[in-house]
DNA sequence: TAGCGACTTGACACCGTGTCAAGTTGACAG
DNA sequence: CTGTCAACTTGACACGGTGTCAAGTCGCTA
């Protein structure tokens, strides 16, 4: 594992998620990758062992340089649980963009590819723990609606945040990044809030 | 087109549509369905001439035999707006069972074929249709929230009610099918009326 | 100068879709 | 009885993409 190889290693990253940032992303193949990282097919596989793989490490890689982290427990330090549902909501909906282009092929994938599913699945319960927190903050404060479970409304609050809903709104109706992150705070409040 | 080849061609679209229920729907091949159905592959493209086409065909089949018009219209002799919007809520969540399978399908095919983009897309903007005269019922009664336009409550809705959120639901979160139905009449309500 | 690791080149197996050509079978018409 | 036509069968094949394999190149380091 020289130094030589990680570089290569997160070239092909690079190109990956270029690639996938752009219009057909899901349509991406090893060769188009490999070309863009001018190596070899066959080298993208010396350090991947399948295109699953490939893009799962993708996510994990943009995760790691956009810092998801850090910008979701922002939301944690909001004075009342509604301030931190509105945050997380912000937080969450404005990583959305960024990561759409991988989301969307890994969705793609999950038909056929066990992997990718499991990948996906693994991020997306990053994002549920995220949805928690911020449904067990509002009902600490006795805030949560009293016509749902806790475990309802996360899972509610995770539905309604998913990529699909934000790609709906967005690329299929049109909407503006800000406006979806508006009414998807207003969503939110006015389903989980007593 | 004689009798014969209505009945063999009816019957591929029975074996698809049962395929399809089942699970692994979207890793149906050509080869399985023809199998289901006692004739070879390539009778199967005597009938449709692309698994997409086929496909496609099979969500007409079912919406025909299911009625699906009869059962949306069905809300539209609701009294008050309100009710004309849990009735369709209620109509189309019951509906989505019944073609999840196709569904799953053809979403699945989304990103490689343009044909089966084209396909979901008009089966979408029947509900889009669905969506738009309950949100014009409760605007013509002056119950439309005020913090959305008409057309952003029909994106909401239409968005609330796609087959990705049940499936999410559902299938991911256990929800039952009653439970699904209930709460997204509330969710519609609280999110519409002003 | 020998070895090692990263990479290249080119071939190949596999799978599923879709195409093609040459049969088979059964019904119906003259 | 024969000819023909449509539906269907059989078996082969091209294509595109993934993943594998084996042999070879190239530069660094001991």
């Amino acid at each position: 594992m020289s130094r030589e190889s990680l570089e290569t290693r997160e070239k092909i990253l690079d190109s990956a998620w270029k690639l996938l940032v752009g219009e057909g992303a899901s349509a991406i193949r090893m060769s188009d990758i490999a070309k863009l990282t001018g190596i070899s097919r066959q080298a993208v596989y010396l350090h991947f062992p399948s295109r699953a793989e490939l893009l799962i490490a993708t996510t994990r890689y943009i995760d790691e340089v956009k810092d998801i982290d850090k910008r979701l427990s922002a939301s944690r330090s909001a004075a009342s649980g509604q301030q931190r549902l509105d945050a997380f909501v912000e937080a969450w909906g404005s990583y959305i963009p960024e990561i759409y282009g991988v989301a969307r092929a890994l969705i793609a994938l999950q038909s056929n590819d066990d992997a990718a599913r499991a990948a996906w699945s693994d991020r997306m319960d990053a994002v549920r723990h995220g949805c928690a927190a911020a449904v067990a903050a509002l009902k600490k404060e006795g805030m949560l609606s009293t016509e749902l479970s806790e475990k309802e409304a996360i899972d509610l609050l995770w539905s309604q945040l998913s990529v699909e809903n934000w790609e709906h709104l967005r690329q299929r109706c049109g909407w503006s990044q800000k406006r979806y992150i508006r009414v998807m705070q207003q969503v939110a409040r006015q389903t989980l809030l007593r």
